[in-house]
DNA sequence: CACGTAGTTTAGAATCATTATAAACTAGTT
DNA sequence: AACTAGTTTATAATGATTCTAAACTACGTG
């Protein structure tokens, strides 16, 4: 079984439909052994280098969209100009240096367990994120 | 001595000439027993509120970007359409509530410590800050 | 107390990431 | 083949933020 038959099998028990806009614009972002961070302007870029056949902004900008909402991908919680992304969605936490504007992974074995003492009535906790700003 | 004069002797030492326009902001953002969190334009609202001698959004905007220059004010890393700021400098997290779009404080003693194990080359930690999501 | 100047405020314009719109297109079903 | 819900797309709209340049002001100097 190859990869575009992979993405629309899983496409389609997303309930979305394996178009072939979706099937690139998930071979580039998970056809790779490295996950990575982007803004949805990255990966047009990304995209849209890959082929003569472009795929419109509107088109990224849903994709992504239905992408997080299905957990294909996170996004990074972060104080910028735009939205970042990341195709690593297992628990993790991110460097951020803010000279170089750069995000770095930190793997949840690299932090220490994380223990929340405070609890809010009627709610339960989604994800811990922790972002670690760097400095020279 | 009173508010607004510490309040101007505050500004001046951090180079800041003390307008009436930052007397009045400092006042909102400082006068009260309880720190809190506020977009751009809370802060306008809240500050145009008090008096008939209106503040241009402009001036909001920079008296805010020169509040966090000089540490009186904080940004919170967090995904959302508007840049939140809180009057709480000290070192602490957030709760967020994903549903109700709302911020609430976790003292760094409602969170365990946090140990970050990984090291980049020639950087170092400026800040951590966890982002504790909530759902019902 | 003028005066000069750097710093500040402001209305309004510009920018730009994101979202909305609505028409054309297409995957999957009958 | 025909139908329909879902999708793509160009384009417009939105809205937070930043920029601009002119008017204003705090404050040091003579
Ligand atoms: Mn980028
Ligand atoms: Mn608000
Ligand atoms: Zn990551
Ligand atoms: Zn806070």
């Amino acid at each position: 079984m190859n990869l575009v038959s992979i993405y629309a099998k899983k496409l389609r028990n997303s309930g979305l439909r394996p178009t072939k806009q979706r099937i690139k614009i998930c071979e580039v972002l998970f056809d790779t052994e490295k996950t990575f961070h982007f803004s949805i302007n990255d990966l047009s870029k990304i995209v849209n280098n890959k082929s003569s056949q472009k795929i419109s902004l509107a088109t990224i900008y849903n994709t992504v969209h239905a992408f997080k909402e299905k957990g294909y991908l996170k996004q990074i919680p972060l104080n910028a100009n735009q939205a970042y992304f990341d195709t690593n969605i297992s628990d993790h936490h991110h460097f951020y240096d803010v000279k170089e504007k750069k995000l770095i992974d930190l793997d949840n074995s690299d932090v220490g367990p994380i223990n929340i003492y405070k609890k809010i009535n009627g709610k339960k906790i989604k994800s811990v994120e922790v972002l670690v700003k760097l400095e020279d």
